[in-house]
DNA sequence: CATTACCTGCAA
DNA sequence: TTGCAGGTAATG
């Protein structure tokens, strides 16, 4: 499942092939709802074409590939969404939705099994509205363990469904939720509002910590992600929470639990993250 | 606040 | 044959 680190790695590759490059052909195959427009009455197959591609970007979960002319093209992978990079004459891809041809004979293909992913034409109107909608980066300077633990004192609910929502911070999803949270030795069913300045500022930390190995590794290919050249990331082995309920957990030995917490699939250790806080000792 | 829809390969 | 995987939007 891309998250931050994996979209970032997809970016970077994007990034490094194709700046500069103009779209030369626009080919839908089995699912040709993957490609919208945020602009009504604008085709994007037409818009998009003979522009050039004049910078990439990140924000969150979303890739953006800034053309000329003041468009873009934001990607969201979801769940199983891939972009590839493949010469023009290659066969189509499992899966693939769309082909966006290259004046360097190359060609960036989307491909989804699930079809949850999207490619959305869009204005600067609609990535400035993008930007407002979505917490901030975690490596954003802004975000300190003062302004999270602020944040999360006026919110209901618990930690782990808090850290979910890319309003609250950008980019994080299930498999980097459990890590940090993990890390920090923080319950995930934790009320958020109960958090202390210093559990916030580890939470910070482990966050920060466990996204930056991710990237290191290129992301974590568990069931299906590859980067545009179609190799996987090797962060799965590094993985201390995520996947690993029933096994021993590396930091004491318990048997780590599996629980499902805001709707999602949850790996914990009970003992090194118990529902109390960590500072009451009574 | 919680649940469901969207999808489909794959494990059980 | 059933149900799980999960990011986000849309419900209830």
């Amino acid at each position: 499942m891309p998250e931050l680190p994996e979209v970032e790695t997809v970016r970077r590759i994007v990034d490094q092939t194709i700046l500069g490059r103009r779209i030369t052909s626009v080919t839908f195959r089995d699912f040709p709802g993957v490609l919208e427009s945020s602009i009504p009455g604008i085709d994007p197959a037409a818009t998009m074409l003979n522009r050039s591609i004049v910078a990439t970007g990140r924000r969150g979960k979303y890739l953006m590939l800034h053309l000329d002319k003041g468009v873009s093209l934001v990607v969201h992978l979801r769940m199983t969404g891939r972009l590839l990079l493949v010469p023009h004459d290659a066969e189509p891809v499992r899966f693939e939705h769309l082909a966006i041809g290259l004046d360097d004979a190359m060609d960036l293909r989307f491909a989804d099994q699930r079809k949850f992913g999207r490619i959305t034409l869009a204005d600067s109107g609609t990535i400035d509205a993008l930007d407002r909608k979505l917490g901030p980066e975690p490596d954003s300077p802004r975000l300190t363990a003062s302004s999270l633990q602020h944040s999360l004192q006026r919110r209901p609910g618990k930690i782990k469904h808090a850290l979910l929502d890319q309003s609250l911070i950008a980019g994080l999803g299930n498999i980097y939720v459990d890590e940090s949270l993990y890390r920090s030795r923080i319950n995930p069913e934790r009320i958020s509002r109960t958090l202390t300045v210093e559990e916030a500022s580890r939470l910070l930390r482990a966050i920060r910590h466990v996204l930056r190995l991710a990237l290191e590794n290129q992301g974590t290919t568990f069931s299906s992600f590859e980067n545009p050249y179609g190799e996987s990331g090797s962060n799965a082995s590094f993985l201390r929470a995520y996947g690993r309920a029933g096994q021993p957990c590396l930091r004491c030995g318990s048997t780590l639990e599996r629980t499902v917490v805001a709707g999602r699939g949850t790996t914990y250790c009970p003992v090194c993250q118990p529902i109390e806080s960590s500072l009451d000792h009574s």
